[in-house]
DNA sequence: CATGAATGAGAGTTCATTCAT
DNA sequence: AATGAATGAACTCTCATTCAT
């Protein structure tokens, strides 16, 4: 019944913010049911566990944001513009899940700790999408000599933790700054910093005159 | 007395290595005890709770990881030598606790949950020191002409993200790769990105070198 | 739900059987539960915590004394007569509880120590209601010429302080005299005290007659 | 030695100071020894346990009592004065101890729980003294006319239970009234109630005017 | 499907007492 | 005699999970 899907999202999305405001390990079943208008044994109705609870809500984002990806790039086919999708594609993400923020943070520890694999398997499996679309795209840049002869791997790897980082600095700081800015200062930076000769001549001006407006700043007028 | 302080490091280091094996919020104050060899009560003659306990071990390694770099830095004044030391001191303390690594993602997680406003403040306070001491660095190599005119602020945090999100690459890929390697990289291409057209002629042909080799594969012979 | 105050009613009932046997600190929540049938949480649905269940039940019984007393005293408009139910409710309410009378001594040394204000509150509470009942009859007996002239408040105060005075006694001694005569007893003796000089004419032979009984020995067939 | 006694005395000193502000069960072992100004050890010394201590101040405080008690009647012969010389003994003894007194309602509360039947036992034997001396007191003056025929035991009992319930009014009301004049109130009420007839005479305008005064409000000047 | 009362294993913390120094 | 670190039994309270209604 699509009754009993739309109870579920309800459900995921109230664990979300109760979660997001207390933590996974201070937020009690009861506290969810409470906050989704329901009884609290309603909630083992749809989740067999609290951990089950919480998997499924990181499943469900991970799934919302491959999909997006997959869908985006699918829609672009010059590489460079897809590196912007891509980029464009976390911002609208986080910012979305801006006040769930935390929780990624939650996920990522309770991945190493759980004794359910599912989370650690999950999370590799995202990053191992995001590592080969990356890897194609990073691949077909090097092949037209945009970029510099580089080992994809390990940039694509770079640029996927410089993401995690920039998140991390993001939430750690109360999310001080707007993110978008700090993603198109880290793509000024490696672009300077890989583009060949050929390409860097034409981009150039753009990228230092962003890494010098930073992004902690207000832009002037 | 010297006895105290040598028992009350005994018991962080049992508590590191069970905290690191279990995770916090699966570590009993118990297993703790057993594993220092200790009565439970013992614990709480050293600690005021578990948490305070988990806070010591931020403090004492965060205060560590300080005071070896401000020495460090002291030893030299090039500050192209100082990045360099910067980095290594990373990579040196990040390999000492390789170990424990779980355990600052939890320190970070809690951070941003615990009623406890110490974790936060004393993370903050780590990263305000990363933060000044990159800023004189970069700032003096900007005034050098070594780097292009940059955002320093924005620059210095992007590279503290970066660290953060390499470290977390690290841990979540079961330290599967070499750190130092992996920090080399981030240099070189942070390098390229940003060191003046003076600069990166001297440097590239070596950069470029370690940009081909990346991070991930075995060096060849 | 009416199940819900009823299981309630069962709690407090086993709680105070095993309070009065044991004692409000050597009892342990899980004794309650045992006596009651039931399972050590559910004491906590429907206590807060252990001091919460030791108020309820001060509060349960004043309550139920209250009550008596009010609906008593309203039945009866001679005063002199009114003494004497005031008299009568006392000793039936604690013949009632006879078995929980230790209780009460743990009642008062709780209200002077713990930091819950409510149990001193109560106590008092209860103790107005018993001055002012008292101050309105006595000032009755007062006006009529039935009492000398008398300090009132003095008056009722003495007289529940005798009362508590007695309880303690009959506690103390283990309950081996019967309550209520030792307060016609006490009644013979402040009658001759305070009557006015008609009034002692016409009990005179009476409330001596009490007096050589007492309230210790068996009386006479 | 002379030491060993100052020294159990000192302690004694200070557990009574804590044990009234705090109450027994939430009086820490180390809290004593930390008044007294000493190490938790020391304690054990001379005390076998906590409760051990409890029950040396209930025997410290009787033995005074009765000490007092028993010189004071020894020097006075008149039996009126005697039973003044009681009354006096009584108020100038928990005078003294006015800052410990709710530690007697604990010693009640404790005699009735504890498995340690000294405290019973001892407080009993107080009691017993009591009624001794009261017995012999009431005896003679019933002999000599000047109180009415009466049942002796009954009439001390009772009179020993107006002093606890006094005791116990002046405590729950956080000792608002001079105990002296509640009493002098007292006697004044018993002694119209059990004078005989000549002794009544002789007394009653005095005895009256005390009625009239009351103890709770201030004395006219 | 939904409820929420009932459960009980389990965790953190306390503190009287011991004992090596 | 004095100390105070160490002990560990004991206790309150929590909360994920179950299940009868």
């Amino acid at each position: 019944m699509a009754h009993r899907e739309t109870k579920r999202q309800l459900l995921l999305q109230a664990a979300a913010e109760v979660f997001a405001r207390q933590g996974y390990h201070a937020t009690r079943v009861a506290d969810i049911a409470r906050h989704a208008g329901v009884a609290k044994g309603t909630v083992y109705e749809y989740f067999r566990t609290k951990e089950e609870l919480f998997y499924a809500l990181l499943d469900e984002w991970l799934n919302q944001f491959e999909e997006e990806l997959v869908e985006r790039l699918g829609q672009e086919s010059d590489p460079l513009r897809q590196a912007d999708l891509l980029r464009e594609a976390a911002v609208l993400f986080y910012r979305r899940h801006a006040v769930h923020a935390p929780i990624f943070l939650e996920f990522w520890a309770h991945a190493l700790r759980s004794r359910d694999g599912r989370f650690l398997e999950r999370i590799r499996r995202f990053r191992g999408l995001l590592l080969e679309l990356g890897t194609q795209l990073t691949a077909e840049l090097v092949a037209r000599g945009i970029f510099l002869p580089v080992d994809i791997p390990s940039l694509v790897s770079l640029e996927a933790g410089i993401s995690d980082g920039i998140f991390l600095l993001w939430v750690l700081s109360d999310q001080q700054f707007p993110l978008e800015r700090a993603y198109v200062f880290r793509q000024s930076v490696l672009g300077l910093g890989v583009l060949s000769e050929a390409a860097r001549k034409e981009l150039e001006q753009k990228l230092r005159q962003k890494l010098q407006e930073g992004f902690l700043t207000e832009r002037a007028g």
